[in-house]
DNA sequence: AAATATACCTTGACAGATGATGTACTTATG
DNA sequence: CATAAGTACATCATCTGTCAAGGTATATTT
């Protein structure tokens, strides 16, 4: 089962700039990359993969160059800058904070713990139950 | 420091029926919970907030009602269904799952573990280094 | 009187993801 | 030997969620 789209975007650059690391790379084996560490739950479809290659090349986070094959179809390579490196740790960085507070909001406990100054659980004098002017 | 609503695009209507289990709940509430809830790293603009109650509603997750407020401005109380209680367990499952894969894809080792036969590590016969025809 | 807080709402613009489509070479299959 | 499938690149139009900017209205504080 493929993961929504819409709950992976944003990371689609920090996941290219993590297969950068260590090693050059080009788009096909990236995605497959992506595809196999991911066990066929994350696809990085391909308009999204290049779209992404071109932004981090115009941030100057990723270098490409053209492979010289002799056999197959020419491959672009992809070398990750100093910039990119930072822009990784960065990305990481954020990852953790937005799992922490995603498990919180999702996960946590019913009510904002500690905080019984915020909500305002004055409940409307009389709940008015049934539903009038439904949009 | 806020996070980035890229990184949380898609999250916002699970945040949202997860704050209206067990209890009904109505906009301004929300945003303010949301932000105590995650120590000011998430804040949800109203826009989106009430362009993601417009969704959950057409889509049977959640209902709405106008309560009596005699004081104070009107308030439009949300109540999750049955329909957006299942949504609910699902988004939890899927974050689960977006969890592990964005740590291995993020935090994990360098290489597709133990997939030897995937990564086309057939270097290029001579890597050309220098950049030629760079885009 | 003015500012701030509570509380709702819509519109237009923007940006990332993607289906569709195209190119070109290689290898396997019937 | 023709066809399909795999490798490898790329672009364009469209869709969708986010959000700045704008609006309405009431209550409280300064």
């Amino acid at each position: 089962m493929a993961l929504s789209s819409d709950l992976l975007r944003g990371y689609t650059e920090a996941v290219i700039l993590r297969r950068l690391l260590g090693q050059d790379g080009y788009g096909y084996q990236i995605s497959k990359e992506v595809a196999e560490i991911s066990r066929g739950r994350l696809e990085m479809k391909e308009a999204t993969l290049y779209t992404a290659f071109r932004r981090l090349e115009a941030a100057g986070c990723i270098e490409s160059y053209w492979g010289n094959e002799v056999i197959g179809a020419r491959r672009r390579y992809y070398r990750l800058t100093e910039e990119g490196a930072r822009r990784l740790r960065e990305d990481a960085e954020t990852w953790l904070e937005t799992r922490e507070v995603l498990d919180a909001l999702l996960l946590g406990t019913a009510s904002p713990e500690a905080a019984p100054e915020v909500a305002d659980n004055s409940e409307p004098k009389v709940v008015v139950v049934k539903e009038e002017e439904k949009q």
